[in-house]
DNA sequence: CGGTATCCGCCGGGATACTG
DNA sequence: CAGTATCCCGGCGGATACCG
């Protein structure tokens, strides 16, 4: 068990573990928060490749991965040929979902009043 | 006014306009979003500077520069020596503090059941 | 106190070629 | 179809020094 900390001490363990700077690493990343928002249903790699214009497969697969080993998505790999993967949300994905809603919505009004005042 | 598009043309004005990643476009940087949080209280430079553990003076002025630009916040400058500059959100930027509080709360949910399976 | 100005290192993202 | 394997590059963030 850990020890408590002596006064004016910074307790090691708390350091940067805000929860907006928690949930914005998981998020970090050009094409996350697109993708996240893409997989609101079960997508193959190629389709996502499609609805991300302009993105590489290796950019995608690259951020694909960092999303899964955050526990963000689930891959589900088809053993057939040709090969096919299916990419979908997890709890915690799904749980996001929300937040990315909101963040639409907000970015319509956002765009909108920046129209009036650029 | 704008031409109609033909059919399978892409309508330039239309590419890249997804609500979701404008808003994302403004809170991109490693600072924005604990910049916005803290904001919540008109906040003074130091202040802030000192609530960002790690971050110097040079970013810290970056960051909320680009983030004044975005208008997500005002800049107040009092004439008087020393110097005084107080930070506060616009409207635009309260308006975005709901979603900071979704992801505060998403945050804590996701650090403890991470937690659990590492 | 609240900034500029400058330099620099790094790494995230992009392009391309190859593969099971 | 769904990837790996490299190489490369720009720009963002960090450090430091100076200023009104």
């Amino acid at each position: 068990m850990a020890r408590t900390s002596f006064e004016g001490e910074i307790p090691e363990e708390q350091i940067e573990v805000c929860p907006v700077t928690e949930a914005q690493n998981v998020i970090a990343g050009k094409w996350k928060i697109i993708i996240l928002w893409h997989l609101k249903q079960t997508r193959r790699f190629g389709e996502l490749q499609r609805l991300l214009p302009g993105i590489s497969k290796g950019i995608l697969t690259n951020q694909l991965r960092e999303l899964e080993k955050d526990q963000m998505l689930h891959r589900k790999v088809y053993q057939e040929v040709p090969p096919k993967v299916e990419y979908s949300l997890t709890h915690a994905g799904r749980s996001f979902i929300p937040i990315l809603e909101s963040m639409g919505e907000w970015g319509k009004l956002y765009t909108t009043s920046k129209k009036d005042t650029p």
